[in-house]
DNA sequence: CATATACCCATTGACGCCCATATAATCCCA
DNA sequence: TGGGATTATATGGGCGTCAATGGGTATATG
């Protein structure tokens, strides 16, 4: 599989680390398999991270953006300039940098959400609320959420 | 057959093993015929499964919605996070994770429903009662509506 | 020198792999 | 065509490996 999925609650030792799930791991290229970028979620609470491959991506998604919109400056400097990369150890660990942490109010466990092609990672309570609330909304909003799953 | 059909009911052993029946497996393709899908539901109490392959085909269709709509998100935490992916053994079982199981259910027994392109897996008596209660409701439309074409 | 980070090793529990058996299905040949 | 032999499927259990976690120590970096 080489997508992000699932989710996984992990703890956050007393030196800060924290093991990215194995199946998450097993999606970044073989080549940069020890390192992973981060950035503060624009819509919610939370950290988003990938693979450093991913980031061209971005840009391309940002690119498509109204050059002259204020939604590309926000978009790009919030984004970019606020991209963190960090190491995984031999043992599938990293750290969440101090800022990222209190930007998700994350404390001593960290919740891991697959995304496709990126993840996020929140504060155990407030991913697992976010998830219903979203579920919710999809329902509500009569959008065809079974579409997409059986079709 | 590429379709998933008929219904079968398996046990859970203490482990927490359960065999895919086998005409399922024979459904997955070659390539990926050790690992499956599984989700809650979005309408019943049961876990719905399928091949990778599918998945796959939902990533792609979440990818082409606007990246930076609600939408997306919703979307793409719905349908992400909650896939759970499982692998299958060389004998064909696999684990049914604590968290479907309870959302089903599901204690010693599983039943397979075909459900063509995927499949369904319930409880037993719940199972069967469902699959009761569609056929009369089925019965009960298909009689209102011979009256409407009829009269 | 002090703090932070990487590397090494250890522990625990879960999971995958292997082997075994019983029952059912299929085959094959007289 | 009948009956024994072979194969497949569902199921049970032992055991090694790996993932998640904890901690000690070296190294780096300012």
């Amino acid at each position: 599989m080489d997508l992000f999925v699932s989710k996984y609650i992990n703890k956050i030792d007393k030196k800060g680390r924290v093991s990215l799930p194995s199946s998450f791991r097993n999606v970044l290229p073989k080549a940069n398999r020890n390192e992973i970028i981060l950035y503060k979620s624009i819509k919610t609470p939370s950290i988003e991270g990938c693979g450093v491959g991913r980031l061209k991506e971005i840009a391309k998604r940002i690119n498509n953006l109204d050059f002259f919109s204020e939604d590309y400056d926000d978009f790009s400097t919030s984004i970019f300039s606020e991209i963190i990369t960090t190491n995984i150890d031999k043992e599938g660990r990293f750290l969440i940098p101090e800022e990222l942490k209190l930007y998700a109010g994350i404390n001593t466990e960290a919740a891991f959400f697959g995304q496709g092609h990126y993840f996020q990672i929140w504060e155990p309570k407030k991913g697992l609320k976010n998830t219903e609330v979203s579920r919710i909304r999809l329902l509500k909003e009569k959008k065809s959420l079974r579409m997409m799953l059986t079709q």
